[in-house]
DNA sequence: TGTACATCAGTGAACGCGCGTTCACTGATGTAC
DNA sequence: TGTACATCAGTGAACGCGCGTTCACTGATGTAC
């Protein structure tokens, strides 16, 4: 069958999504060529007329999604208004419950030590750029190297917890982490309690 | 051949240690159960005699070195001592580089989410224990439910920051990240700078 | 307007390979007589 | 002390299966004449 113009794009578009959230939901290893190709509706023949290999599909896919992670910003607002929406998205429960839908560093960040170079330089370029729109939602009185530094460690304590609250078999323990994650980082902010 | 007494635990006790190391080092799903005999020295048909299935083995692997994470703290020390003995262990470059020898929870926290829930009891198990351990390293100030609440933010710092330096393409980040996340960590913990 | 042909996204059988697991076998040593 | 046998940790071939990848093919549609 001949198709319309425009749909081999499309097709290609639903495969990178097909990818991206599964290997949020499974873990890049796990998810396989032909599974993945059948959710997006097709057979696994026609993969490599859209990707070199598995290898660049999860650097597309990966780097894509990285991308978006920071649409977890509201545009709208600024400061401390900005980092508290912010942080209150990255520790709720819905995002520990749909790691497919969330981000990226959270979901696969021990097995991303373990890919390849590119998809690691790739990882590295968006965390940067994450970093420095977490570190403008900093207040003033946090200056100079310091606001990056704040920056790195809040990430790191958002990522962290949020992982350990999905990989914990107990829902107390694991609704803890996410609430204490969240005052410490507020703390960690320099927007303290009240 | 007939090997003397204790030779089978003596072997089940290396093929546990390899794959301890072989887990943490390449994670869960890389390692095949064949290349991890054959680094024990055996063959991959005598697995079946130590272990009920490969799932067994990585319970009891990863049940082991998690219990074994709590070795980071220096036993000698107590309160402010302890806690930065601890952290600047934790985010030591060797750590940092050396995933096969150190804490389970950083070197597989996003592949743990997935494995089963046999191995997911036993490593919130251990996460209770080394959390509640952290806690008490903490400053007197702090008191009754928020010393765990602060253990667990902080343990999350420290996880996640070291995944980071990990995963990261970019040696500058990388060091950055452990020393900013170990200033963080001690003002969490309110043991701040001075 | 009708026919022949080119296009090309997608199909599905097949490739070699490593996976977890099973099992008949080996062979050095301890035990029984 | 010497011989026959039982033990059992470890061996290695084989199982079905899914992996990533290749490739000859399909067949509906656009284009050329």
């Amino acid at each position: 069958m001949r198709y319309s113009k425009g749909h081999k794009e499309e097709t290609r578009r639903r495969v990178l999504e097909t990818a991206s959230r599964r290997f949020r939901k499974n873990g890049v290893e796990a998810t396989g060529v032909a599974a993945l190709m059948a959710e997006a509706g097709l057979t696994h023949g026609g993969f490599y007329a859209h990707f070199a290999s598995k290898d660049a599909l999860v650097t597309e896919a990966l780097g894509a999604s990285l991308d978006r992670s920071r649409s977890f910003f509201n545009e709208d607002l600024k400061g401390r208004a900005a980092l508290e929406d912010f942080v209150s998205c990255y520790l709720s429960p819905a995002h520990r419950d749909h790691p497919e839908k969330g981000c990226v560093a959270a979901a696969l960040a021990s097995e991303i030590a373990r890919l390849s170079p590119r998809i690691r330089t790739r990882f590295t370029a968006s965390l940067h750029a994450l970093l420095a729109q977490i570190a403008q939602t900093l207040p003033p009185t946090i200056r100079g190297k310091a606001r990056l530094a704040r920056a790195r460690a809040l990430f790191a304590l958002l990522a962290g917890a949020l992982q350990f609250a999905r990989a914990v078999n107990d829902s107390a323990l694991s609704d803890q982490m996410l609430v204490d994650a969240r005052q410490a980082a507020l703390a960690l902010a320099g927007y303290g309690p009240g």
